[in-house]
DNA sequence: GTCCTTGCAAATAGTTTGCAAGCCG
DNA sequence: CGGCTTGCAAACTATTTGCAAGGAC
């Protein structure tokens, strides 16, 4: 975890990533930078994503949809995709509230059960009421 | 979900999915095949992949390294990646063991949460012991 | 001045698709 | 035969990388 020099495409990213809770994937970031960076390119924005999620600063995750995307928010949280309009919520349920599945993973395997990863899906508070 | 028209490619797919526990990629299968019939396009192994995902006749998932997996075993079962080997295991935990995490993540939660997608990791029975 | 960072373009990896020929029913 | 399936190659999507020029310290 070498430090970094600075460049105002690395705060730009992180200020779009900070202010919005969109969940956006590189292409998504790359698009709403450009509209203050016009010469940012797309190679910068996943380099420095990249760079952020090693530096702890931002989290990458996949919703099974192919493509990356990106959370200002490091701390350790679970995440909700809508099924009908693929929207990406944050849930606010306690971190530790699901330690012991890995209890009941491990229970019957022979190996060592340290973590897991977690993605919930259904009707989005907006889309509840139309499905 | 159309009934399909035989071919021995896709038969040969489904007879070698049923025989091996290693959660193939598209090409790791393409490779085997291919011993059997040299002529095998890496496109007819994907289409049929997937037309036995949409038959629910096998099952396609992510562990996070950027490639689909299949796995000939289509009963829901959840899945454990091994941090050293990058091995894949099916856990033989009841699959409704978890369904109370549901509720869980819905609790404070305005939309519906129907269900959850969830890998383990950790390390494997052989890999234990080494790190 | 040194070396990290950028923009650009080309490269890569995984997967999908158009098309003419082949095979199942 | 009609229409699904194949092999082949080209296309596509998401992401990474080589390189020379630019900027931070």
């Amino acid at each position: 975890m070498k430090t970094l020099k600075y460049s105002r495409q690395r705060e730009a990213i992180m200020n779009y990533l900070a202010q919005t809770k969109e969940h956006p994937t590189a292409d998504t970031i790359y698009m709403n930078i450009r509209e203050t960076y016009p010469n940012i390119s797309l190679g910068t924005v996943y380099r420095n994503l990249n760079l952020l999620v090693e530096q702890g600063e931002i989290i990458k995750f996949s919703c099974g949809d192919g493509c990356d995307r990106f959370d200002g928010n490091a701390d350790p949280h679970y995440h909700f995709v809508c099924k009908r309009c693929s929207k990406v919520y944050d849930l606010d349920m306690k971190i530790d509230s699901l330690n012991h599945i890995n209890l009941i993973a491990n229970a019957g395997f022979d190996g060592e059960v340290l973590g897991h990863s977690t993605i919930f899906y259904g009707y989005c508070p907006d889309c509840k009421t139309l499905s």
